[in-house]
DNA sequence: ACCTCATTTCGATTATCATCTAATTAGATA
DNA sequence: TATCTAATTAGATGATAATCGAAATGAGGT
């Protein structure tokens, strides 16, 4: 569970201009002017608050002619919202906590103490906890050669093609002519309790 | 549904410290110097955040000689959560706007064009529609004189003293010493759909 | 009454950010 | 190519807010 995410999240959904623009969405697309227009403000500031939006991939967009209609990611929405009200559930919270701690352990087991990766779990469980761990280190929303790729996950472990492979099967990362970028989380492959 | 409550859920909850604390409470109640430890922060840190957390009814806390604990307001953050959730389900959202319209007409038809009640509503669900638009003018955390507050009632209709029992009644607001004050929407009385 | 400890208030500092106007880009059409 | 329209970028301004050190408050215990 990434803090900076939810953070990023719920800071962008703290303005009352961007909730309006989210409770618009949720009806159905709109183009920008469309947009500007029931706000009452400029379309520099929607501009604006679409980007935001954007970074947190809760809206995307589709060209027609001109205008660009802005649609909302209804996914993203419905994942986020729950991560905090799981707090609210004190059989959640204790999951949480043991999935953490059990998570440690599977890192220590297959880490030596300098970082490396001893080898990759034969079980899918500790693999996928191993990948998460892994992909702590890239950048959400940065454009990976692959070359960088493979040099970022030698220094964890010298089959970087094994690797490599296993983030795009386990949708952590995706792949367009050859250049590799981050998934957000929700399209990870989920580590079931 | 009341938007300046839900922008400042989200804005309260968009800041790293204060998602740390709420995870820490997750886990249970916990003093205040604890809680500075354990994010190494100063305590006067800890009460700034604190006080935001209290303002959108997420904490509350409990005196223990000189200490004072620190609890998660669970059924608020289930709540708050739970509204934009909503936004990610088409079938929910038509529910939203045909509540908003059905409740549009209520007030045209119980007030009269300068904003007098007409009558009280005999059905449930309509006076309740009337009562929420009434409390609108009151400020949450604000807490009103028993004259105060008839005065309030009064520039809507005479009858004070039947609304103002009503509005306690169906947990709008709560008595203490004499003293009124609103409480969060999560108690209200609900329209059933 | 005095002392101690946890918490809160005050004031200052620094950083972030919503919004606007003006200028620019980018597509589509004539 | 010239022109129209929609969207974006750039730059400026004003407001909000996270954090800290120092001082003040407040409740118990000696």
């Amino acid at each position: 569970m990434q803090l900076n995410r939810l953070v990023a999240f719920y800071k962008t959904m703290g303005d009352p201009t961007r909730i309006r623009i989210v409770f618009l969405l949720a009806k159905g697309p709109l183009h920008g002017q469309a947009i500007a227009g029931k706000l009452g403000l400029t379309p520099p500031t929607i501009t604006h608050h679409l980007n935001k939006l954007r970074e947190i991939n809760l809206v995307y967009q589709r060209r027609d002619k001109n205008t660009v209609y802005f649609y909302l990611n209804e996914s993203v929405l419905k994942h986020q919202s729950g991560v905090l009200a799981k707090l609210a559930d004190k059989e959640e919270v204790k999951k949480m906590e043991e999935q953490n701690s059990e998570n440690q352990k599977v890192i220590e087991n297959f880490f030596t103490r300098d970082g490396k990766l001893k080898n990759i779990p034969a079980q899918r469980k500790k693999k996928l906890m191993v990948f998460e761990h892994l992909i702590k280190g890239l950048k959400m929303g940065k454009k990976y050669e692959e070359k960088e790729l493979n040099e970022y996950i030698k220094q964890y472990h010298e089959d970087y093609a094994t690797i490599r492979r296993e983030f795009i099967i386990n949708h952590y990362m995706y792949r367009e002519n050859g250049i590799y970028e981050l998934n957000p989380p929700e399209m990870w492959a989920k580590i079931e309790g």
